[in-house]
DNA sequence: CGCGTTGACAGGCACGTTTCTGCAAGGTCA
DNA sequence: TGACCTTGCAGAAACGTGCCTGTCAACGCG
């Protein structure tokens, strides 16, 4: 390359890169033989120099060996994307590395630094990023005392208890949870969420807890919720498929929406604008937080000192529909589905 | 890392390579250094050395500035979690990037190969990568003379007869389309086996199209299909949320499926098996799609003679549920989800 | 005319591997 | 006892950048 542009190795590096003190015409000269050649610095040999590879793992948990569970589907999707979208526009690309990936598939993939979803207490895979001094910043409060660079997450308490306010408002006697019985953060929190508010209103808990990993046994949770003697007259479903696996036992129980039962449940789909009747989702709203998470971390690779807090909360956004309302808007005609969501 | 050992770079790197003839002692020796040290090759150097980096491109289509559209997420997801697992068990990370995505973010991650998913004819990204002598696989057929090194699709034609001949055989009298606007080579290949289907036939084709990337659109072109003068017994939808979309319309319409209206939707979704009524769906099997694919670029990147044919053909799977069937076989209780799409 | 300054490049080292070659010590055999 | 092979490792050359330093000519200036 530089012999063929009768330079030498340095001045190619000064053209492309706009460095050194070049005359605009050699500028010029250089990059127009390159682009003849079809010529490509190596990102292997700039990565080696600079020590910077702009690559950011996007780690995800895994349910077997397949990386991340069915029912995230919606949320991982887009917070993905959006993670996508910011980490491209600042020149970075995302590597998707399942969190129980093979050792020498982490070591063999240069990282600037990497996102954590929801990562478990003490999880190794983490320490080890932070040991070599990699920037790492988490989707989910981190667990313990696990040394994340900076995390984002929802203010998921907050996001329960108003949905059981409003259920209340809606005029909830009863209101039940179906949840589920992995340990994570968003589990945990929200479950422990219903449970104080049940204590302070003075009602007691009507839950079940299902794996939910697994797309079968969200339906048969929602069946058993419905089929115990003190059955709730309002659930709220802490995964993406309740809506459905609710709307179809009350079906079978012969309870209608919303009049026998209020039904919320936390989704990030579009499809509960169009069921029937359509159903109160709550947004967790994963394109903020992708964003949010990819705009910390490059800070922290790059160095700047941002003023943006390490610790960021984003706000949830309940989308309130016929399902949770007792007098709902329109029974009648509904137009086509209102552009929401974006 | 040699210092500490005792030993030489050359030491160093056979026994954590497993090369070169070394007593086992001395290899258990510099790996123990090694560990007690965190000592961790640089990917960097490995790769410049090699030439190889064990990433792999996972390119999807962009709409406005952000990858991959949102009527394509379920089969997006599915896909690319196949994909990514399968690249995984034979120690490949994948990359995630846009195909608009900016020429700097391309040139600076070195790849060993690329999946692009639904090229566009004459996709100057695949060009410029085979160009570079990256061997590059191809999810759907690709259009125009791509060269691409392999590819992985569904038969879409023959998956179209079958859903219409299945749907005639209902006792659909006429047949419906919902499709997009869309080129890529899905919606055309789709929308003309229906075309060809009339004609063979003898009916009127009945078809209305809406850009699919925009998710509002499609419940109105529903609306606008059922509204038609010469409304269709029968509609099969193109894309994912086609199933709620035409669904609500029907009921806006006041009517009944199966009874007066037979729907079937091409979807990756369980939703649809609980909804009122369960909806029939068209899988295109994105996990045998998305390991098929990698499995051909990796065989391509190892320069394995695959006796596999660089041109695979996946088989579609209709799974019939009561939105498509005039006698539903149970209209009372039906059973909690069958565990069905695995 | 000598001297400092500036522009326009070339030389060369370092990044951390992999791999080829080399080389000494020790053993075998005629 | 030398020729020859095997074992066990070390040396050194790449891989292709980025960057620091060096060189040489031209130029302005007192």
């Amino acid at each position: 390359m530089a012999a063929a542009a009768g330079v030498s190795i340095t001045t190619v590096s000064d053209a492309l890169n706009g460095k050194g003190r070049l005359p605009d015409a050699t500028r010029r000269h250089v990059r127009e033989v390159a682009d003849r050649l079809g010529y490509r610095p190596s990102a292997a040999a700039r990565t080696l120099r600079t020590g910077k590879s702009g690559l950011i793992g996007l780690t995800v948990t895994t349910y077997g060996d397949e990386p991340f569970t069915f029912t995230e589907f919606a949320y991982f999707a887009e917070m993905a994307r959006a993670a996508t979208s910011a980490a491209l526009a600042r020149g970075y690309a995302l590597v998707i590395l399942p969190a129980t990936s093979r050792h020498d598939v982490w070591s063999n993939v240069a990282l600037d630094g990497t996102v954590v979803i929801d990562p478990s207490d003490q999880d190794p895979v983490v320490s080890e990023l932070v040991r070599q001094g990699l920037p790492v910043v988490s989707d989910g409060r981190p667990a313990g005392s696990l040394p994340v660079t900076a995390w984002v997450d929802n203010d998921h308490e907050a996001a329960v208890l108003g949905i059981l306010d409003h259920l209340a408002d809606a005029g909830a006697r009863r209101i039940g949870l179906l949840t589920g019985t992995s340990t994570d953060t968003y589990t945990h929190l929200s479950t422990t969420a219903y449970l104080r508010w049940c204590e302070r209103v003075g009602q007691d808990p009507v839950y079940e807890s299902y794996p939910a990993h697994d797309p079968c046994a969200g339906a048969v949770a929602a069946d058993r919720l419905l089929a115990r003697p003190d059955r709730p007259d309002a659930v709220y479903g802490l995964f993406d498929p309740n809506g459905t696996d609710l709307l179809a036992a009350a079906r079978r129980y012969g309870m209608r929406v919303p009049e026998d039962l209020l039904l919320v449940c936390c989704s990030e789909s579009t499809v509960y604008a169009n069921t029937e009747p359509p159903i109160t989702t709550l947004s967790l709203k994963p394109r903020r937080i992708g964003t949010a998470v990819v705009q910390l971390l490059i800070d922290a690779i790059e160095g700047v000192d941002s003023d943006l807090p390490v610790e960021q909360v984003i706000p949830t956004e309940l989308i309130i529909r016929t399902s949770s309302q007792r007098r709902p808007p329109r029974t009648t005609v509904s137009p086509p589905r209102s552009p929401e969501g974006k």
